[in-house]
DNA sequence: CTCCAAATTAAACAACGTTCAATTAATGAT
DNA sequence: ATCATTAATTGAACGTTGTTTAATTTGGAG
């Protein structure tokens, strides 16, 4: 067969994203294969190398889509707090939630390694970033009058004790 | 070639572990490969499974090692100390600096998913529940009025913010 | 209607984990 | 010393993986 434009190329790669999704969701990372997922939306293996630079790639944008997810539901679940010290409060209620609740995404985007040597992708950095500028934008209006340096020190020591707890939690220690 | 006996089957295991993870930290996990470790020892797939029940059975091994590798580290560097509060500290330190001096095999303890299902392996558990009784013995010394729960608690929270502050900066955020 | 360019496929590739029959060597008995 | 037994080791095979490529088929422009 040749072109169908049954779909646009973004229309590809957004069905083999949540189809790659809803793979690991319900049968964990290690059975995610291209073949599953291009079959899972009509198409063959190659149609996805058509539209992905290669299955890694793939895989960073699934990541960026589950920490978009993520850092949505956290904003929608705490515009509505007033005071900064309970938005934080809620920011990690959240957060926790998410990771217990779709673990093997959530862990996904921080155990896929990119291929050795690469260093880790643009997509994946600026999500990062703005998870803890979220934090640090709280901590700030608490007291205002620390440094800005302290702030972002604060900030991520908080951030990873929440973040190491969803770990150990997740991988078999409560 | 048949029975030769150069070696006895706990020799074969720990040849294998040892090349194992001398391959992870040079290459990364990814580069990981049964024929590679079998070859890197003289031998061939065959004798691997031959010798340990499959591939993961090998990395759940060789995980097993780097942890009793960390916590003797910990051990030694820990004893010399006095005060309490001060060997926390101390086993916080090793434990960041061996996280990143051996980034890859570290990694790969936690990140290392046994296939869907399947229990986490009681070799792991053990180990785990060891580096968390370390820093519960230190926290009943430095404050013996708390109830045993809480003090469990505070070590699960304490440790995994240094967990997680491991993870972050391995994986690109620090 | 024709031709071009883009999309899609099918088939091939090397490498992977895993299994297994066949082969080899050490051991115990005679 | 010889033989039979038993265990270790191999090599080749299997199915599956990510990836590449040549060949097809289609939609749209002129």
């Amino acid at each position: 067969m040749g072109r169908r434009s049954d779909h646009s190329r973004d229309e590809i790669r957004e069905m083999a994203i949540a189809a790659a999704a809803k793979q690991v969701e319900t049968e964990g990372f290690q059975s995610l294969t291209a073949r599953k997922v291009a079959s899972e939306i009509g198409y063959t293996v190659g149609t996805l190398y058509h539209v992905f630079r290669n299955f890694d790639d793939l895989i960073i944008h699934m990541n960026a889509q589950t920490i978009d997810e993520m850092a949505a539901l956290i904003q929608r679940e705490t515009r509505k707090k007033r005071n900064p010290e309970v938005r934080i409060r809620a920011m990690a209620e959240v957060y926790v939630k998410y990771a217990t609740d779709h673990p093997d995404r959530w862990r996904l985007v921080f155990e896929h390694q990119a291929p050795r040597g690469l260093p880790t992708p643009a997509l994946m950095k600026e999500r990062r970033d703005v998870m803890f500028a979220m934090v640090a934008d709280n901590l700030r209006e608490i007291s205002s009058a620390r440094i800005p340096q302290e702030i972002d020190h604060t900030a991520t020591a908080l951030w990873s004790g929440i973040h190491g707890i969803c770990i150990l939690a997740l991988t078999g220690k409560l």
